[in-house]
DNA sequence: TAGATTGTTAATCGATTAACAATC
DNA sequence: TAGATTGTTAATCGATTAACAATC
């Protein structure tokens, strides 16, 4: 998958659009035009399509786009099809959320363990996910490796793990703590879910005079 | 707190910016310049002085900001201090993890109660926080108001209860589900917390060729 | 074919960065 | 005072929108 130049604003994107037309073929839609498909997303039909230049021709003139393919394009585009791993650091409440309820496999990620500190857990399994002590991090990881760390450890063991991620060689963090993980020149990336970030946004926006 | 037209681009940084300044207070830094706050967040010093002068005028030729000053600002702009409260919809999992371990009041809200179907948690307390009968939604909403309705519920209720929410008169809806809900006529701030957006932003990223 | 719709180039708009006078 | 740093105006950069030839 080669990639010139992709703003940060088409990527966030690629996700909508996947979800989109995820949307549009379970409810039965074969074709879609730029014009159709933005009044569905609340975008305009030409960001739509430069969106979708960066990565090829998708489309065909008269017709639009084959809803089943455009999906397909997408999710090779998103890397959902590269076999991706994930593990979870830290199975408190948000992370057994995220082990029960968040569909891994739907995003193309499997997920392999989960650890902890709590030896009332170790050794158990969550959704048949089997929660291993944090000792032993590394340990798995040079047999199994993860693409990436989903991090929902308490804050102040945030670095230490990220740091530990890192070494054995994970790709990315997706980091739900309310800590600034500083990995910019480790060349590991970081996604973070800020939820009081989010409510803040959400806060000044109700709060408009 | 009168605005003229923010754009989303700075909103979204405002709790940054909080979230940073937060942080230098708790390690004892008295002021800061925009030029060391921007290398601090990875930001310019331009963009940061552009910023906040959507707000007003908050620091010194000479001196830089005072770090709990303008902290004390920036939670003013955020709506931090208008005495916001929220209600959860659904007390699974993600409803569960966010009231045992999301500080709502630290970003100024108070959570009131909770609401599930479920009439073996319904009655019981979470944190102190009650959980009543859904279908009490509206007659507990008449007599305590909420700002915002955090949105926990399966994604084949969440239309429905949105629908209800708004009705009810909260001014926000923080959705966690992966519907897309479309409340634009009814004038209520919507914000997504797409957890499959945020990982498949990551899985681009992380594999880029 | 005629109508529809793409991919792409050009025009516009908005956001970020640079520059600098004002002033603490 | 001299040095530092703001708030703001101007310049640049990038992203979005509009236009249109190509073509299914």
């Amino acid at each position: 998958m080669k990639k010139e130049k992709v703003s940060s604003a088409v990527i966030r994107r690629l996700p909508r659009y996947y979800r989109h037309l995820s949307a549009l073929q379970r409810a039965g839609v074969v074709r879609i035009s730029s014009n159709a498909l933005g009044r569905n997303m609340g975008l305009t039909a030409s960001q739509i399509r430069q969106d979708l230049s960066c990565f090829g021709e998708f489309g065909q003139q008269g017709y639009g786009y084959n809803v089943e393919k455009l999906r397909g394009e997408l999710s090779d585009i998103l890397g959902m099809n590269c076999g991706h791993t994930a593990v979870v650091l830290g199975a408190g409440n948000l992370g057994r959320a995220l082990i029960e309820n968040f569909h891994f496999e739907l995003s193309g990620f499997r997920l392999s363990a989960a650890f902890d500190v709590d030896s009332a857990i170790v050794g158990t399994s969550i959704s048949a996910v089997p929660v291993l002590h944090v000792d032993t991090l590394e340990e798995y990881l040079s047999q199994q490796p993860a693409s990436v760390g989903v991090l929902t450890v308490p804050g102040k063991s945030a670095a230490e793990i990220a740091e530990r991620l890192v070494r054995s060689g994970v790709r990315g963090i997706w980091n739900f703590t309310n800590m600034e993980l500083d990995l910019r020149e480790s060349g590991v990336v970081v996604e973070n879910v800020h939820f009081a970030d989010s409510l803040l946004a959400l806060s000044y926006m109700i709060s408009e005079e």
